[in-house]
RNA sequence: GGAGAGUUGGCAGAGUGGUCGAUUGCGGCAGUCUUGAAAACUGUUGAACCGAGAGGUUCCGGGGGUUCGAAUCCCUCACUCUCCGCCA
């Protein structure tokens, strides 16, 4: 959510900014101004009465220990009136600070100065490119059938047992994604990233925190019996630590790291996106998170983007980053850089990690500040980006290291899977 | 699942109708002393909002009520803890 200060600040460059998402919010914007105009002017006036009251009622405990009843009701009758315009301003000022939070939530990060204006994902910049695209003696098969080959991921069981998007992985299919978990975090470990194991699931207001909630609701599996929500992402109860928290100036830079299985409900998708591995409804994903000083925002996240290369470079996929248009970006990202490998066998680029600074966008829901300097309390910064998710990577890892004697597994991996190879 | 006890400032913990944003202790910060540190002593130390400022308002788990006045009384919801039961 964006700031209401800095909406009355900065309005033209809010404005001239969601034009890169193509969104023209003068008119919203206008409202929220207009609307703030109100709130304040009422405000004061309900400040003035209250304090006023609190005047009142002080002067009558004093005349009432002095036994002047007669002036003590005197008064009574006028904190009476009081009360009545009290109620009639603060419910104004109550439904308009509601419209004002309403309109707010509507409004989107505001992107970053290198992101271009761009309306979808056609419109996204390659940024870099790396590796080499393999080649294959034969029409190489799709992860899908080569699951079945070697019988690594059993589809039809998941169907049968809970419902589509949720595969069985089995025997070295299962080691794998262990392997592969196991690697992640170490990599995140060695750079500094403190590993957490999380809840699995979370309460409404952690949902609001990171910003799933209101807007995403449907797109989380919702826990009827206890309110909770399960995660769809490990940064939701990662992030979620800092909320309501003032840090030190000192305490910088944060660096959490965590593995996960992810729920998604993916209502909606349908068709060739989701066949295989493409898109499921749960995935295992090891996620990176960083919270930072607003002056050290841009460090961290090339920081972050090195390491999420450093991983496909030693899993030996080709890949590519994109710098995501305003119109793809995400709604609560500033900016975002998408990592794609390329599926030989599909023959097309699927995302395996999104990383992203969302400035003061979620800190500003989650109350998530620090002390600056002047000992002024200031939003922090926060960041996240995936380091990876698996189903996409092993999906490309079974289908550009395939060979006639088997699947090749990365050298950096094998220590491990315990195999070099699936045959 | 049954019974009970709680929820107050960074933490601990007082406060049962007015002068309480809140005693006190610890912690933090600044200073005195010291070659330095520790100890001791002194002072200081919550957040949000309105306002150009002076200043004002709000917040004692959330919401509602009683009252001229609520941390304190009433209702309600949420959460936490303890004991018993069940279970990994």
């Amino acid at each position: 959510m964006l700031e209401i200060t800095r909406i009355r600040t900065e309005k033209d460059s809010i404005i001239e900014g969601l034009k890169k998402r193509n969104l023209d919010v003068a008119p919203t914007i206008d409202q929220i101004l207009d609307k703030d105009q109100q709130w304040r002017s009422a405000k004061t006036d309900l400040e003035a009465i209250a304090a006023e009251q609190n005047q009142l009622a002080k002067q009558i405990g004093e005349l009432f220990k002095q036994g002047k009843q007669e002036e003590a009701n005197t008064a009574k009758i006028r904190t009476g009136e009081l009360k009545l315009k009290e109620t009639e301003l603060k419910s104004l000022v109550d439904g308009l600070d509601q419209e004002i939070t309403q309109l707010l939530y509507t409004l989107p990060n505001v992107p970053n100065e290198l992101v271009k204006a761009g309306k979808d994902e056609k419109d996204n910049e390659i940024v870099f490119e790396d590796g080499e695209q393999p080649t294959f003696s034969s029409e190489p098969l799709a992860h899908w059938d080569l699951a079945k080959k070697y019988d690594l991921i059993d589809f039809e069981l998941g169907v049968k047992v809970t419902g589509a998007g949720f595969p069985f992985y089995k025997g070295k299919g299962a080691k794998l994604q262990r392997a592969l978990i196991a690697f992640f975090l170490e990599e995140a470990d060695k750079v500094g990233y403190e590993e957490y194991i999380p809840p699995l699931v979370v309460n409404e207001a952690s949902g609001y925190g990171t910003g799933q909630l209101p807007d995403k609701e449907g797109q989380m599996y919702y826990v009827n019996e206890d309110d909770f929500y399960l995660i769809p992402t490990a940064e939701v109860p990662l992030t979620n630590i800092f909320r309501d928290v003032i840090l030190p100036d000192d305490q910088f830079s944060i660096k959490l790291t965590g593995y996960t299985p992810c729920f998604r409900r993916e209502a909606g998708s349908y068709g060739k996106d989701v066949r295989g591995l493409n898109r499921l409804h749960q995935f295992d994903k090891v996620e990176i998170v960083r919270i930072e000083h607003p002056d050290n925002t841009a460090k961290a996240l090339e920081e972050m983007i090195e390491h999420v290369k450093g991983l496909l470079s030693k899993l030996g996929l080709q890949f590519r980053i994109l710098r995501l248009c305003g119109g793809d970006t995400g709604f609560a990202s500033a900016m975002t850089y998408d990592f794609e490998v390329y599926s030989a066998a599909q023959q097309k680029w699927l995302e395996v990690s999104s990383c992203s600074r969302f400035d003061t966008f979620q800190s500003n829901r989650l109350k998530l500040r620090f002390k600056n300097q002047d000992k002024k309390t200031q939003l922090c910064h926060t960041l996240n980006g995936s380091a990876l998710a698996l189903p996409r990577i092993v999906a490309a890892l079974l289908e550009n290291h395939q060979t006639p004697e088997g699947i090749l597994i990365p050298e950096a991996l094998q220590k491990f899977t315990g195999f070099d190879r699936i045959a």
